[in-house]
DNA sequence: CTATGGCACGGATT
DNA sequence: AATCCGTGCCATAG
């Protein structure tokens, strides 16, 4: 296979390229923090960077990546994107500025990435019009105001006091209203954030199934120390083993999906396929083209919001009518903000260019699954891109991936030594009549090729969650 | 005696 | 330097 999108690397390379001057260590140094970084820290970063520099700004306008000439939005021009797709090419390989298609945007011809097999209508209408019809009319004013307001996560803070008043009705019918919308499909729009949509989402599950003790509480009290991980923390507070509280987490990752509005909100027909397994939006996104299998896979790599920062055009012309004590902090301002955005534009580069690779390498088991993971190690990867094994483990540091199956995994997903073989134990318990000892089974593993102790077979089991096999034997009956 | 899980060691990886 | 992971040894259960 060729690459085409070489050329693609080039540019954009060219298009990046840092220059080494004196402030070579800070830079250095701010990259590496910087690419530590999942994007929604980064977020922060520009925020803060914003706020304190007023050498920094945002160009509202876009630019096409490719050819930099001005877009009303997304990455690139038509021209490009056209190009892009008529190449006979692998992967294709975006940066895109992150960012919810807002209700307007939804439906126009130029959301290249938008499913293309979905009703294209928008989320308040689509939730309006589940809970339309068991509204009265000055109710469904009332879920109208509501769901206009939505944010891109399908979030809304809701003032049940100031809408009561401004309708006219009792307070109580706001709070029906509320949670109608919010009990509606995609469940959890139209809460505050995503905890409380999470706790909702806990509440409909009760209905059809079982639901782990406790969890309400960590959602509530714990909802920081769960996404940083902290099960320790968590289990001393509640007495309970860090194994169950890891069976928690892993339960709302499998059941429950913080950002209800970014799943496929048009397909009611396959819910299931919504699951997030993260508790945060994604840094790389994987599709394929046109949501067709057989094409080539498409990796979008997301900036940060508000990332296409530039020097403020004002300041710089600024400089000639001042003083030479401002003229020396204006200086410094605009170094300091174009180091800020050189650092960005380098992260987002690494990223890229290692997100390329890992789709390269990984293809077979993005397309075909577990089954197919190939074992790698950072340093491998950190090999083919020359750069330093420390860069690579930064760049996957607290960074999320979604894969062609709409799930969100954390980047260290291929760099997983164990999921193939695990994959392979599952496959041959679930072969079996006859529930085969841990031995039997390294010994059938030994026939694929796979060489793995006794003891580790157990391990891997239990991590599958498969019974040993005297009680699979039950299980059989 | 066999199957499996707990603990901990050492080498690899980050 | 810290962490992760496979594995060996041993205890326990059946």
């Amino acid at each position: 296979m060729r690459y085409t999108q070489n050329q693609m690397y080039q540019k954009i390379n060219t298009q990046y390229k840092t220059e080494t001057k004196p402030q070579a260590t800070a830079h250095l140094a701010q990259t590496m923090t910087l690419l530590n970084m999942g994007n929604g820290e980064v977020e922060e970063e520009i925020q803060k960077n914003l706020a304190e520099n007023p050498a920094l700004e945002v160009d509202e306008i876009h630019h096409c990546t490719i050819c930099g000439t001005e877009i009303s939005f997304g990455s690139f021009c038509k021209n490009c994107m056209n190009n892009q797709l008529n190449q006979d090419v692998q992967y294709l390989t975006f940066v895109s500025i992150r960012e919810f298609p807002t209700s307007d945007q939804v439906g126009d011809s130029d959301d290249y990435f938008e499913d293309g097999t979905v009703d294209r209508q928008t989320l308040p209408e689509y939730v309006l019009r589940q809970v339309g019809m068991e509204l009265d009319d000055r109710e469904k004013l009332v879920a109208a105001s509501i769901l206009t307001q939505l944010d891109d996560d399908g979030f809304v803070d809701v003032d049940v006091l100031e809408l009561a008043s401004y309708y006219h009705i009792p307070i109580s019918s706001v709070e029906k209203v509320k949670s109608m919308i919010q009990h509606a499909d995609p469940v959890g729009v139209g809460s505050k954030d995503a905890q409380e949509a999470m706790l909702i989402q806990l509440d409909e599950l009760k209905k059809n199934k079982e639901i782990p003790e406790l969890i309400e509480n960590i959602i509530t009290n714990n909802y920081h120390t769960l996404l940083k991980k902290q099960f320790s923390e968590i289990a001393q507070q509640y007495g309970v083993s860090i194994k169950q509280v890891e069976e928690i987490a892993n339960f709302i990752t499998e059941n429950l999906n913080p950002f209800p509005a970014r799943s496929n909100w048009g397909d009611v027909r396959n819910p299931k396929e919504n699951e997030l397994l993260q508790l945060d939006a994604p840094d790389i996104v994987l599709s394929f083209l046109e949501n067709n299998p057989q094409n080539p896979i498409v990796i979008e790599v997301f900036q940060p919001a508000n990332s296409n920062l530039i020097l403020n055009s004002n300041y710089h012309a600024a400089l000639k009518n001042v003083d030479k004590e401002t003229k020396m902090k204006m200086r410094e301002d605009l170094e300091k903000a174009s180091l800020f955005i050189k650092c960005l534009q380098q992260r987002t580069n690494t990223i890229l260019r290692m997100a390329q690779i890992l789709v390269e390498i990984q293809e077979q088991y993005i397309r075909e699954g577990d089954k197919y993971l190939k074992p790698i190690t950072r340093a491998e990867i950190a090999k083919k891109l020359s750069v330093h094994e420390s860069t690579i483990s930064r760049a996957v540091s607290s960074k999320t991936i979604q894969l062609t199956n709409k799930k969100v995994y954390p980047l260290s997903v291929f760099f997983d030594r164990s999921l193939q073989i695990r994959t392979e134990i599952k496959e041959i318990v679930e072969k079996e009549k006859e529930p085969m000892s841990d031995l039997e089974i390294v010994k059938k593993l030994e026939k694929k090729n796979m060489h793995i102790a006794r003891r580790t077979v157990a391990k891997y089991r239990d991590m599958e969650g498969i019974l040993p096999a005297y009680q699979r034997k039950e299980k059989t009956k």
